[in-house]
DNA sequence: TTGTAAGCGTTATCAG
DNA sequence: CTGATAACGCTTACAA
């Protein structure tokens, strides 16, 4: 700047006045002051600004997991809903560690973005939690009111999701839930429970499975509930990676989705409607949640005020992976799934390439 | 830092001292330093460090579509990668667009990054390249040598791809390919043509389809090849997304997979083990590319070096989606078609939900 | 309308 | 071993 400054014959303080366009520059000096920015090729610093602003005009994002689709999307919306803002944003992904969270989230105080949206992976209670800046939970929902909170409404999902299945004339359900420390998982299966109660259904103990939102979860779930025997008709899943894991599993134990047993998902991430069948599913509208984010972060509440909830509507997107009750899963063993069962270790090879 | 300096007794150059556990300081102040720091909750301010050390030890990775999985996994990885070096990574999104990218550029530069990673959507001869930081190219080649670049050896894979194919016994190939500004999306389809030609095998015009990498191109080009009514019986695609949206058209048009024809894809995305068929592939090793990228960004060459290139084997999985030439493609109108298809827009109900 | 200078929170040099 | 103090590059009173 000091450069652009003595090459323009002006001072630093008239330069920054036409970097920043402020008025009352005299249009002369505001011109050389431009030749020699970009002879120069001078580029404000950015830290520098910050550290007497007080301020980046940037935002925080810390997810737990870009892998999945589902956060990707999630960052995606709150991106340009930032953008749309004025501002930046920085994405740390925790990689589903509790250290490397935090380490994130302090890196991104130590960075001074102007606000934090959080999708934890962990309860936070314990966290460095920013009260210095204003800061929401998405898809989450926190002990505390020290963080307005953001999510669908996962409870209703469920329970729709539930009461289709129980309006095809389902009655016996198997259900892949999510960690049980996230209130998603929680909701989620809170609203499976009550959709099923409202019609006098109990899912036995050996047909509830409790994994990750990953797609392993689904197959290590469609296993567990063959080798218990039942046969359930129908699987609720809490999220739409569980359910294409549990398709994968069925089609693996030689069950036919939806004929034999139907499958729900949650979410409604963009391969829902590729797989085959394609997956009826909980759809959350991401760019909803993802600009209320930005709103709440950017409008912060007066100190006094409650924390802020704001819960979106879901809706059900019925596609084909869900039917009238078929035969239900096979049990462990069973000559039935030994006939049509194909190896489930698939083959398959691998060939490097010279 | 002047607060803990007081409340410690001590002068603000002894509490950076301890803060960055520099030696020769007195045990005595050292613990009364830390007495304060902690009392006071005190972090140090990451800007003001990164403004007077001029280097932040912040990586900068711009990427195209945080939405891809590929993009995704290449985030998880890099970040990996980068944290095992002691650096942070910002990760930049520019949903495509030339604008975005262009901006999230500079704000990394006027961030004070000390290094670069990018995977650009569009050539980037005419950007704002920052000379002044190391800066890495993945997947990508760029004009010029003003960046290293990483990339998977798409064109070995293409050509391995298509012998595979070949050897299968198919003559009559379609092609899906990427966006041709991108060299990742021709060096893929020159891989195929090497691997046909050497068969003796050329594509037909109408049996190639250009588009993005995105499941919606694999669905288009099926599309295209039915119509033009040539009947291949294996589709070439450039990518996983490309491979899953052509399945998907496939069973929409009643063409069996792999039956009547097959399809092969690029990246290995974690989604493609699970579909069915499970996608026959070309996996590259995201993660050592994320590796080799941070290794290039944080052990710059000496300026007079020449840009430096590595280029990582891929090799190919052979799963279930390919299979010996089946009757291909249906022509458009044809009545065996006409007897197979299902409804090409397959029902799906939203319902809210209150 | 413009220049000067203080200060944002650090680190590093240099005396003590 | 410790304390002043001068940068780092910018914005903004305040003075001219």
């Amino acid at each position: 700047m000091k450069d652009v400054a003595t090459r323009a014959g002006v001072s630093v303080g008239t330069v920054s006045r036409v970097v920043n366009g402020l008025p009352n520059v005299d249009p002369q000096l505001e011109s050389r002051v431009r030749k020699a920015i970009d002879e120069l090729a001078y580029r404000p610093n950015a830290v520098a600004r910050t550290l007497r602003l007080r301020r980046s005009l940037t935002l925080g994002l810390v997810i737990p997991d870009i892998t999945n689709p589902y956060f990707a999307e999630l960052v995606g919306a709150v991106e340009s809903a930032a953008l749309d803002a004025g501002y930046r944003l920085i994405v740390a992904n925790s990689m589903d560690s509790a250290e490397t969270e935090g380490m994130h989230l302090g890196a991104l105080l130590d960075y001074q973005v102007d606000g934090m949206i959080l999708a934890p992976t962990v309860v936070t209670e314990h966290m460095p939690m920013p009260v210095t800046i204003p800061c929401v939970v998405v898809d989450r929902s926190l002990i505390g009111d020290r963080a307005d909170v953001v999510s669908s409404d996962n409870r209703a999902g469920g329970r729709a999701a539930a009461e289709h299945l129980v309006q095809l004339g389902h009655r016996l359900f198997a259900i892949i839930t999510g960690p049980p420390h996230l209130s998603v998982a929680r909701d989620r299966l809170a609203g499976f429970v009550d959709g099923l109660s409202a019609a006098k259904i109990r899912v036995p103990e050996p047909l509830m499975y409790a994994g990750s939102f990953d797609y392993s979860s689904g197959e290590e779930g469609v296993a567990q509930f063959i080798q218990a025997g039942l046969a359930p008709t129908a699987i609720l899943a809490s999220s739409d990676q569980q359910a294409i894991g549990a398709l994968r599993a069925c089609i693996d134990a030689g069950v036919a989705v939806p004929a034999d047993v139907s499958i729900v998902g949650f979410d409604d991430i963009p391969v829902a409607s590729l797989v085959t069948p394609r997956l009826t599913t909980v759809t959350q509208s991401i760019s909803a949640i993802g600009s209320r984010a930005v709103d709440l972060v950017l409008k912060p509440r007066g100190g006094a005020h409650r924390r802020r909830r704001v819960v979106l509507p879901v809706s059900l997107t019925v596609r084909e992976s869900t039917a009238k009750p078929g035969t239900g899963l096979p049990s462990a063993g069973t000559s039935r799934s030994r006939r049509r069962t194909r190896p489930t270790k698939s083959k398959e090879e691998r060939h490097a390439i010279a």
